[in-house]
DNA sequence: GATCTAAGTCATCAAAAGATGAGTTCTCCT
DNA sequence: AGGAGAACTCATCTTTTGATGACTTAGATC
């Protein structure tokens, strides 16, 4: 009796993101009783974990949904210590996002060694990347410099920039630099609906299949020829 | 001297999105004295100012980044307001998001008349999109739905999915709508680098010489014809 | 094996953010 | 005119969150 406004149907379960996996410091006593205090024997992953357990976490919710006592949490360890290591919130990210092998060096490659295959390349290199063990990075990356502006600087300094300057080399024409980035939104596009926003067809279909649709656009892109008007014969 | 690690250089910047724009509550007290208790005198606009003013923040910083005060503040009201309008923050989100006009009018529309034009006119409904009134209200849903995966589900109902539909009818091939959902997928990467990531040849580039560049791109994966290799003739 | 340092936890703080109830001023309806 | 109810603000509460300092335990080094 109380909703004055029944507008918010399809959205009420983001109220409910918080609520989701936050429930994993449930399983910190079990049989083991419970980590005491002071320093744990052995052999010390804990900072590693930490930056795992992060980029994981930056990956699903961006900068702003992620909390230090989420990553705590995960990495079953206590809050202070993500500060002992990594003094801050911003800290955290830029560990957690800071050992990505920047992925202009393959694009370097690519260009300089496929030549009528490298639209396909390509896509395979950055589809590839978003799926591998950097894929986490990457998603942390792009959700947060989506969510927060200021995040973008880190952006352009690991992929964009580079990317485009190498990819622009390849293109023959007055508009490459414009042609670069265009072949990056398109890849950008392809992976975040796939990876991030999941969006059906795509988001299960198999990677050749994708490629084999995708390749031509980007070629039509890269090589500019027929440009004018498009084929228009059916 | 109290910096043990020194990786986090480039991300600093992330810790101060918050006090960005966050000093328009000075403004407040002007000359007017200070908007005191009661109902104001006049018919009254604040419900609509709270909805862009939430619209404009949610675009800007994604669910998570924004708070009601900030709403509150930006909409010169008291923060009680908001919840007396529209009960909790998701209830904001949805009244701000909820009164988009669906895209998939436009494109079935586009579908129907536009001929070999398809391509450009495809991409011109859809960057006009991003760039009307309605634009705030898209970024907001993809900034958010980036962010927390819980407001996918929105968003699959006010444009993909029905955009695909409308879209695949056009595509006459047995992947067909597989190729609408790649359709959608570069229509997205492209506006999202253009106004949201910004990136730069991109996102002050001229709007004709982007689609000029990339409808043959579109009509490549609208269009399944010689696929099988790329021309390679460089 | 004493001691230095790094790893780890605990208790706690202060600020920020979502939420609420009560009170105030206006509009509208009869 | 005189309510009734809607539009508004104030003061305040409770959680959540980032952060800190003190304390405890283990590894390393001489």
């Amino acid at each position: 009796m109380n909703n004055q406004h029944t507008m918010n149907s399809a959205v009420n379960g983001i109220k409910m993101v918080n609520q989701s996996a936050d429930r994993e410091e449930a399983a910190a006593t079990k049989t083991v009783r419970r980590t005491r205090t002071g320093r744990r024997p052995g052999d010390s992953r804990t900072r590693e974990d930490i930056a795992v357990a992060a980029r994981e976490l930056f990956a699903e919710r961006g900068y702003a949904g992620t909390t230090i006592r989420a990553i705590a949490a995960r990495a079953r360890v206590d809050g202070a210590l993500i500060h002992h290591f990594y003094t801050d919130k911003a800290g955290v990210f830029a560990a957690a996002v800071s050992d990505i092998v920047p992925l202009s060096n393959g694009v370097a490659e690519v260009v300089a060694e496929a030549g009528d295959e490298l639209p396909a390349e390509l896509l395979r290199l950055y589809l590839d990347l978003w799926e591998s063990d950097a894929g986490d990075a990457v998603k942390a990356i792009y959700r947060s410099s989506l969510a927060d502006p200021t995040a973008s600087g880190l952006l352009r300094d690991t992929s964009s920039d580079k990317l485009n300057a190498t990819l622009a080399q390849a293109i023959d024409d007055p508009e490459a630099d414009l042609r670069a980035a265009i072949v990056g939104a398109m890849l950008f596009g392809l992976a975040a609906s796939r990876h991030m926003l999941g969006l059906r067809p795509l988001a299960n279909a198999k990677l050749d299949a994708v490629i084999d649709i995708m390749a031509p656009a980007l070629a039509a892109v890269i090589n500019p020829e027929q440009t004018a008007d498009e084929p228009a014969k059916k």
